[in-house]
DNA sequence: ATAATCACTGTTAATATGTTCAGTGTCAAG
DNA sequence: CTTGACACTGAACATATTAACAGTGATTAT
């Protein structure tokens, strides 16, 4: 099969988007118009070449009526990055995230340890966060959070359990003194530790939906 | 929704089926042919019933573009949570995503569909986010984003090319002006389309490592 | 230097396609 | 019996859409 070029494969590529955006092919004007082309006769050679390079089939004469006869195929198998599954939390209500049942998941996440930023086995799960506490640190409400249970170091962002609610905060541990949590957000106060300090696991890596 | 009548329901059947054989769809005068009618005129009588009732919905006076709003079918089966594998580039050179070459790409990444917040199918890929220009929007240097070709809207966050490499920017579209794009950064213009505004695609999803 | 390819502009022609207007016949409900 | 919904005929019209012809520049290969 003929290579394309460049502008062959924007043509095609609008092909197949508007197509499955809109349910039906675009007019030779709406594909002139997109592009800012000021002749219809531009986009009626690309289209020729595009069907003699074998990558479209049209019906000559009529209206619309196009068929894609190369896809630009399936991805390759790729060498499976290890993809495992999680649970995703709203509010962990009590205790070590060991203790959980699987029902108080509100849903599940399945991405490849990689760009997750976790080790395999070492029972990890998503938090879905409220409240505007780490806003500073561009962690919005809503976001997921990967957390990987592990113990934290100065300045890390954890996953903290206070007054038994899970919250978001960032861990500083100041040298000969306690450790603290700080949020980031000026509107909100540092979090020293009045009894006991639950750390459930260290924010991996965040997922946020557009 | 209405009940269709019996000339009805086969005239929206023959739409679907037509469709999905062909890949486009059928003029009125194909749907006349098909049914035996001598007018055209039966058919629009039985389009417009069949719009009016909330089944399909046409573009008038332009040819063969419906979309079937009422899939009197079997819904798709579920939401196993379904983990594709997209390629990451890091900044992509020139041309149209389908242009890219796979040895272009700097990693890739796995995720399911669903955080992933793009349809199956769709040749989506990551980005690898290098700049400032969008961190109003909370999408800081080094992000990834997972971006799926399709037509932007205004108010999108999208991947366009801008003098030969790809950057990420909010796509405006004013009624009846030309679109542009706005970085999410004080410091940073509007961009007005010079000569061509090449979208690759539309932000759907980011993935940050902490 | 010449030719070939690519990416277009601008105009015009031909026809594919949707749409409207004015009717006919059937059937069931009020 | 009248009314209205349904399913159509037949003809005419407007325009959406494809397609052809004649060029212009820029770039690249020969």
């Amino acid at each position: 099969m003929d290579d394309l070029t460049l502008r062959q494969q924007e043509i095609l590529g609008f092909l197949q988007i508007f197509s499955q955006e809109k349910g039906f092919w675009p007019s030779i004007r709406e594909i002139r118009d997109h592009f800012g082309f000021n002749s219809t006769n531009a986009v009626v050679g690309h289209l020729r070449a595009l069907e003699n390079k074998g990558y479209i089939t049209r019906i000559a004469g009529q209206a619309r009526t196009y068929r894609i006869t190369y896809e630009n195929s399936e991805e390759p198998p790729a060498e499976s990055l290890e993809v495992i599954d999680m649970p995703v939390y709203g509010n962990i209500a009590a205790g070590y995230p060991d203790g959980i049942e699987q029902g108080d998941a509100i849903d599940r996440i399945q991405v490849d340890i990689n760009t997750a930023g976790i080790r395999r086995s070492r029972r990890s799960f998503a938090l879905k966060v409220r409240g505007e506490s780490m806003i500073d640190a561009g962690i919005f409400d809503g976001d997921m959070v990967i957390i990987e249970p592990a113990l934290p170091n100065d300045g890390d962002i954890v996953a903290a359990l206070i007054d038994g609610a899970t919250t978001l905060k960032r861990f500083i541990k100041p040298s000969n003194q306690p450790p603290y949590l700080k949020a980031e957000n000026a509107n909100y106060p540092d979090l020293h530790p009045v009894s006991e300090l639950v750390i459930q696991g260290i924010a991996r890596s965040i997922v946020r939906k557009l």
